[in-house]
DNA sequence: ATATCTGCAAACAGTTTGCGGCATG
DNA sequence: CATGCCGCAAACTGTTTGCAGATAT
């Protein structure tokens, strides 16, 4: 399983895309913002793979994604691995949904863009009163995990009580 | 890819099902019946796996049909080879149906029994008057080979002209 | 330094396929 | 004969995983 001696042969680089190719843009930097907001870090790789899936289109699956930018690149191309990686990663966060065709080969798409900010309220276990808790980094930590069972969140409501109250006094 | 020496160790037995299991013989025999009907010659082996198609219940996989049938059945059984066979063909012949689950694999259950023997209608070109087809086995091929692209026949209407005329007149 | 990312190739899992043996018509 | 079924094991296919070098924080 030893790796050949030179990785990283040569950066993978969007602005190696051909000509006439990447018009969409538009909808890649789209998408990018979305990923940071959602925490997930661009890197080289990735910044390429999503103009692939945008030119490949909805409920295109991994490898004719991989096809597509081997088309539209000059230069390196990712690994397979790596393409199939990220992809899991970008259906974790949300960015990407994921679905079986009737060939049983993952399909994916770009998700319908909720993010109404996902509505996390504190529910207060004495009073029950409501707190809204405007936190992205707990939607998104939920979205996550959630994602990780197969799971989109809805919507949550975290019973607390102030910290002065024990735990098992809670009600 | 030779095989060995010994072929049919010992002939899958349906009496050989372990006494307390098969309690839906009743279902299994009635299914047997529509295999006929549709030209699924029986044999040992399918009969045993129609038993374990039975048993695991709607939308099990294919391994899941197996492990089942490894429980209830004293002798021999079937190989999964043989197995995955018999589905494709049963999934061909319209007894079963088939999709894919969440999890890429896929779910096989007895497909709902409609077969009111198929409406197959032929279409005069020239006159439009329909012409009722009662052709089981017109009906049938056209099952057969729609099957073999994922399709199932709803009707069929077949456009003709009587033999003396062209088919490039035809209208 | 620690954490993360990537390429590569091996590993995986479910399914399909090729072959020889055998049984039946 | 010809046809078709079955067991076995190899082949296939899309996906996942382990490792080590590379990069970023």
């Amino acid at each position: 399983m030893l790796a050949s001696p030179e990785h990283r042969l040569s950066p993978p680089d969007v602005q190696k895309i051909r000509a006439g190719m990447g018009a969409s843009g538009k909808r890649v930097r789209q998408i990018e913002r979305r990923c940071r907001a959602v925490g997930f870090k661009m890197t080289d790789v990735r910044r390429v793979l999503l103009h692939g899936i945008v030119e490949a289109g909805e409920g295109a699956t991994a490898v004719e994604i991989w096809k597509v930018l081997r088309g539209m690149i000059a230069g390196h191309v990712p690994s397979q691995g790596s393409l199939q990686r990220n992809l899991n990663l970008l259906v974790e966060h949300g960015v990407l949904h994921r679905d079986v065709g009737s060939d049983r080969v993952w399909r994916y798409r770009v998700a319908p863009k909720d993010r109404p900010t996902l509505a996390v309220t504190f529910v207060d276990a004495g009073t029950g009163r409501e707190i809204a808790c405007h936190a992205p980094e707990v939607a998104e930590l939920l979205r996550r995990i959630a994602a990780r069972h197969g799971l989109a969140v809805r919507e949550a409501s975290i019973t607390v009580a102030p910290s002065s109250v024990c735990a098992g006094e809670a009600r």
